[in-house]
Parts: structure tokens; sequence; C-alpha cells
DNA sequence: TGTGATATAGACCATTTGGTCTATTAAATA
DNA sequence: TATTTAATAGACCAAATGGTCTATATCACA
């Protein structure tokens, strides 16, 4: 009985459209190193194949009716079958690229693009790595970027002589941060070891000087200028 | 007397080690396409340099004491002058990598880089395109997914059933909303014509749901569980 | 030495908040 | 049709919150 020297690569097809899907297992069948272990239609079938028979890898449509590639990409990452994901698409979309790499894709190939640049971005995302064309990289940088603009002029906020959280003495921070986690001023007393009025005092200088009138502002108002930065952080 | 036809590319150095500055100068004038109207050996007298001479490209050092590169990166780009920032590194650190290109790079480069890929990029990042080398792509890669991991599980959790949130009828999710931009409710009644013990009823209703005892830990619950995610998102 | 900032705390009071119970109406659904 | 859910609202009460004013002790710094 012969044995193969070098274990052949399990790979999943998950896309609508069947003639692609069929075009694929073609091109990975003659390729010879790799194995398609199975295909479907859509994303819930998929999701069952790829528990059924924990593929390598598995090639996924990004778009697809009714449940969405991205939602397919959590799910099969949900499994922690340590299964990679490869996302294909018809379009460069920067903002699915952008979603489908920051939920876990290995990768993201256009299905226009050659063939073999699609075997070597399978093989590529086998060795661990991640595959982005360089086409897609740019749009990828661009969107990352440009969403990252917001949240970057709000942490020079955050940083910024306006921001009024930079008034407030350090016992105030304090007692903010125990503010922030809905702690009654009994509570703060407690965990501060000083009495109910001194608290109150502090809340008081606190709200003036954030220039709000309850608890819930001054939350809110910490969470939104930079304030728990290391546990909260404001985003897209 | 002759003109030049090409324009040549204005571009900045800073980087604290002299030698690796005039070594670079060297290399550009070489080249021949690129005028180097500058060299700075610290942040602030390169920020100084970029406001007079507003070139079309700053090499920017990562590693230099006192204010960082990053910082330089901000900076720069608060100047609003257009001009690209590639940033220069003797390590392909992740984290560093990462906030460079979040913060606005247009690129990423290692010292120990072939002066030709050097040159590349710098005509890459001069072409309006992001330049990073495929290496080091891989590592903002990892770490990009590695920081979006917490972050997407806890959007997971957004979703989930298990989610509190998810019981809230519609006029209590309304209530809420107001709940969160510290209205009192005297002013959501006003807000939703409704009476004030209306509003009492549902904030105790959204208070059960959501398993907590007052506003502040109700709004807490909300931004951590994805209400309000147009608004507001918690990221790394 | 004295001035200012910080942390502490009491008194007093009005308002707001939260808890509980009951009740009516409309709409949806079994 | 009967039942459930959602939205509305009143009454009553205890607890928490917020506002204002005053006062003391420390510490740093001019």
């Amino acid at each position: 009985m012969r044995r193969e020297f070098k274990k052949k690569s399990r790979v999943l097809l998950i896309d609508d459209n069947y003639e692609h899907l069929a075009g694929i297992r073609e091109l990975l069948n003659l390729e010879g190193t790799f194995d398609v272990v199975g295909i479907a239609t859509n994303i819930t079938m998929g999701i069952n194949l790829v528990k059924k028979y924990q593929p390598d890898v598995v090639l996924l449509d990004m778009n697809m009716p009714e449940r969405d590639g991205l939602q397919g990409i959590i799910e099969i990452n949900k499994l922690e079958l340590g299964t990679k994901i490869l996302a294909l698409s018809g379009y460069d979309d920067a903002d699915l690229i952008f979603r489908a790499m920051k939920i876990g894709a290995k990768g993201y190939v256009l299905k226009t693009m050659a063939s073999a640049q699609l075997i070597y971005a399978i093989e590529e995302v086998l060795n661990g790595k991640i595959y982005l064309p360089n086409a897609l990289t740019s749009r990828f940088f661009e969107y990352f970027q440009k969403s990252f603009q917001e949240e970057n002029s709000r942490q020079e906020n955050a940083r910024d002589e306006e921001n009024l959280l930079n008034e407030l003495t350090q016992r105030e921070e304090e007692v903010l941060e125990l503010l922030t986690q809905g702690i009654t001023y009994k509570g703060v007393a407690n965990k501060l070891f000083i009495s109910e009025t001194t608290v109150k005092t502090h809340v008081n200088n606190i709200f003036q000087k954030l220039q709000v009138n309850d608890r819930t502002q001054a939350v809110l108002y910490a969470i939104n200028n930079g304030f728990l930065t290391k546990r909260i952080k404001i985003a897209v």
C-alpha cells in the first residue's frame, strides 16, 4: 500500500455561486496538494461541514445573502478549531476588507485574481501567514487610517489642556473612578475610608470642574474624554 | 540658464543618529531625484524645519529619546501641510508599527533594509501610497488581530442571547437612550410626552431587566454591551 | 510667615431617585 | 375569545443625590 509523504491540506469551500464553487474545486484538485473535503452554498451548511471535517482552511465568499460572510468568520472562529479563513470576494470594498481582517480572516482575495495567486494565497495562509494582495493592503490602510482619524483627534483632546479632567485633583480622580462604577456615596466613603460628607464635597467639586450636574453626566464625560483609558476607550 | 524638467521631491530627515542621517542624505543626493531640504537630530528641531520648508516627505526615526517618534507623527500631521511621513526604525516592534500606522504614518521601513528598498518606499509614499515591507505587514496584522480579539468577543456578547439589553422593549430602549445622556425623569417625560411616573415605571423595568440598581450602572451596562454602538464602542 | 491648594467633614434642605403596589388601555397572540 | 405583553399612570415612602455654606488641618511654595 502506498503512503503519501506530504499530507494534503484539507480545504472547505463556501460560496453561494455553484459555478464558482465547482471551478475552484477543479482548480484545487488539479493542483494536487489540496484535498477539498467539502463544499457548501450557504453559511449554515458551511459551519456544519467545518464541524464535521475540521478543514485546515476555509475559502469563504463574503457576498452571500442572509447571513453574510462576516458572520461566517465569527462563527467559524468561535468553534476554536484553528481553522484558517481566507475571505473571497468579488469587490475590493474597503469596509468589508477591514472588517474581515479585524474579526480574524487570515487573508482576503478577489475572485478576479489569477488562479496561481489564489493558490499562493492559500499556501501562505496555511503557513500561518496573513495574505493580502498589495492592492487590497492599500485599500485596507486607507480605511484603517481614515477610521482612526476621529479617534486620534479625540485622543489628542484627551491629552489637551482643555480637557477638564486635568483640573481634577488626585483624590477627585479616585472618587470619579469609583463613581464610574456606579457606587453610592456610602460605598465610596467606605472604600476610601473617609466620611460620606467628604465624598459629597469631592463630588460637588468634580461636577463644577467638569461642568456637569449629575453623576451620569460626569461618568459620560469621563468616558468620552480619556478617563479610564486603560479599561475603556472610544473607537470608530 | 538650465531648467530642470522634473521637479525634485523635497525630503526632510529626522534622526538623532547623525551618522545615519548623513548616510541617508548622501544616498538621496546621489539618487538625484530628491532634494534633502533639511536634517534634524530631534523632534522639536524637525517640526520647526517642517514648518519652514514644507517638505513633501519626512523620514522620521521612531526611536529617539525625549519626545518619541509617535509624538512627532502626531505633531507633523497636526500642521496639516499634507506632509507624508515615512517612519524609520531599527526594530520591527509590532506595537510601534501598529501605532505609527494608526496615527497616520504613510509607511514604515527598517534601517537594516537595502538602500534601493528605502528609495522605493519613499517613492511609493510620495505617490500617495502606503508602503510596508511584507515582513512588517505580517507583524502588523498579527498585532492588529490580536488587539481586536477582546473587542471581537465583546461584540459577540453584544449580539448574544445572554445580552440583557435584548430583553428591553422599544419604549424602554428609548428611555435608556435618554438616561445615557444624563437626563432626569422630568426631562425624559417631556421628551417622550409621557408622565414622570411612566418614566419611572419604565426605568424600574429597565433596572430589573439589566439587573442593576441605579442609572449609572444601567448606563455602564448599556455602553459595555453594545448599546449606542453607533455613537460609542469599546475598544482595546 | 502667610497664602493657596488639597483633603477632610458637619449642617441643612430641596430635589431626585428608586421600590413597591395597583390599575387601565390597546395590541398582539394563543 | 381569553390571555399576555406593552405602555400608560397614580400613590406613597425611604434613600440617595445635589447645592450651599462653613470650618479645620496639612502641605507646599512664595
